[in-house]
DNA sequence: TTGAAAGCGCTAACAC
DNA sequence: GTGTTAGCGCTTTCAA
């Protein structure tokens, strides 16, 4: 006996003896299963409310196998980027009848993997955001957590479906953008140094550089919140470069105060661009050029692509190539970025 | 035979088996709760080790009444608020080996009973934001979902601990502030009507007439986002107010950007003021003069609440008395106010 | 159409 | 110290 009888809810055991019916056929009118005499399923179904009776989601959880419950895991819950994709996430799955169980490793990447696989044994499928994790610990991990979706990471593994920005592609659509106003001296203020999206946009900049061989290109670090914007002010004065590449938005912003605090003028003395478009970019002082991410279709898609693996493993239909999807930013061009100024005197 | 045994991950009888002991043995050892001959456990571990075993939490938690998970329900997962509180339970709550489970009722009132009655049953507690629930309702909904707690009301039921915001007290300092700038026309954005946090809000500023009964204030309706707050931008102009009050941080920003768009400068023309300071609140343009509300804190408390129940109710330790926690907001003041201007000629 | 019984994977009481 | 067994609450097979 594993469990002292105190405090117990109210179970199928308890209708079905108020209906004067078996377990079994509690289940089949809960369930509208298998056909069940009229009369009966009315009988049923009036002790379950005068019960108040609701089945123990665990219990169907073991008996069935599945837990209507999906783990998303992510580096950093204070990132609006994550925020954002919870969200659709949320709000899609939810539509299927789908919870959301959240793992935030807290920048650790260590801890990512145990917190996968927990989350996995605890849902029906993890959607998986591992910035930082190596490729290979990737590589071993995806085919343990299937069904997964990865978010802003391939791996050769399993076929696995992946959302991922273009990230390359955008941050040379800024440092054009810059280009085109004038700006001859651009410094990418980066992040993370083992972040995967860091390192797409590091080499967007490297076809960058191929394709303009003039523009003097400075990389300074960085990091990928509001402190670290804020802490590379003196870094990005001392360059001497008229146009900033923020690795992201947040970091745009606190590199913005840390400007605006030393009485530097953006855009007349330094243009600035973020990466994201998070909903405030709009709203900062000035308001933000940056590269947009259509943040909550990534969380809706996330929930599709993972239905989908979900139905095929429920159909045996394995091998059906996964999806790799790809958004492409939009360059959002706003206030902070303007014609580079002439040199005084 | 409830599933056929397609696709089986390892379980316990499997290292059972393979180490020659039984179900129960390998359970003793993986939990360490009795004591086990030292060589029989090392053959267990290795058992594990070598089949990669990880006990399947689902059975567990039949087994043991509990899920280790905490769900916590709330109106919109796009508010800065809520994330806030979502991130430091969750922070919290790892720290002791709990995970939280997501209910996101869309601002749609009528599900959140249900969608947190679904959640208590998923899970061993449940954390309720729920501005918008009529009081009867949740004077009925409260003692069915223990252990609860509480965001942002209270309720006379069955003692339940509850967190909350001073808004009262928050919005009357920002309101006396504006007046000893020489404001004497104000303007308070409402918030959702029905909203608790509002309605306390309203209180204040009704013991704040009271004080002063010689400034004129007026009640314009926005909401609690963004849009709202931009929406009303006419309406405060038409007021003709020098001090706004705006329900929070969202709405004021919202508002900043109408009135910039009308070139109306803040804080020459008009002073305003947000409730929350949301993180983003330093770095509008002008930095926002807001009610400083700890967020974060407000998370990692609610969990401490909900263990302390849970204990309570493991040590049949009934009718203590639950803590009803109050947090003071705290005067940010920064640049979108300033004394009235001198009305000109 | 219905009930009895097995089984999902685990823990814990009990007997040895 | 260890195995046997019951039981957590549910679904589903099987036999009637």
């Amino acid at each position: 006996m594993a469990r002292r009888n105190t405090n117990r809810r109210v179970g199928i055991a308890d209708v079905a003896r108020m209906a004067g019916v078996s377990h079994a056929t509690v289940s089949r009118v809960m369930n509208g299963n298998a056909a069940v005499d009229p009369d009966i399923a009315a009988r049923v179904r009036a002790a379950a409310a005068e019960l108040k009776y609701q089945p123990n989601p665990v219990g169907r959880s073991l008996a069935l196998g599945k837990t209507d419950t999906i783990g998303i895991v992510v580096p950093d819950l204070a990132n609006p980027t994550f925020q954002a994709i919870l969200r659709g996430l949320s709000i899609a799955a939810a539509q299927d009848g789908y919870r959301v169980l959240i793992a935030d490793s807290s920048e650790v990447t260590s801890e990512e993997a145990i917190l996968a696989g927990e989350a996995r044994r605890r849902c029906d499928g993890v959607v998986l955001c591992a910035p930082r994790m190596g490729d290979a610990e990737l590589e071993e991990l995806a085919p343990t957590l299937h069904p997964l979706v990865l978010i802003n990471r391939t791996t050769v593994a399993s076929n696995t479906p992946s959302l991922s920005v273009d990230y390359s592609q955008g941050i040379q659509e800024l440092a054009t953008h810059l280009v085109s106003l004038g700006h001859r001296k651009i410094a990418y203020l980066e992040g993370p140094l083992h972040s995967a999206s860091n390192r797409q946009r590091l080499a967007g900049l490297e076809q960058f550089q191929a394709k303009h061989p003039d523009i003097e290109l400075q990389f300074l670090e960085a990091g990928s919140n509001f402190d670290s914007g804020h802490d590379a002010t003196d870094a990005v004065v001392a360059s001497g470069a008229t146009g900033i590449l923020a690795f992201n938005d947040l970091v745009a912003m606190g590199l913005l105060s840390g400007l605006h605090e030393r009485g530097i003028r953006v855009p007349e003395d330094i243009s600035v661009t973020g990466f994201d478009d998070i909903p405030f970019a709009r709203y900062t002082m000035p308001p933000l050029t940056t590269a947009a991410v259509p943040i909550n279709e990534l969380g809706s898609l996330a929930w599709r692509r993972m239905r989908e693996q979900m139905q095929q493993s429920a159909d045996a239909t394995e091998a059906e190539e996964s999806a790799q999807d790809v958004f492409e930013p939009r360059i959002e061009i706003r206030r902070s970025t303007a014609p580079v100024s002439l040199p005084v005197g």
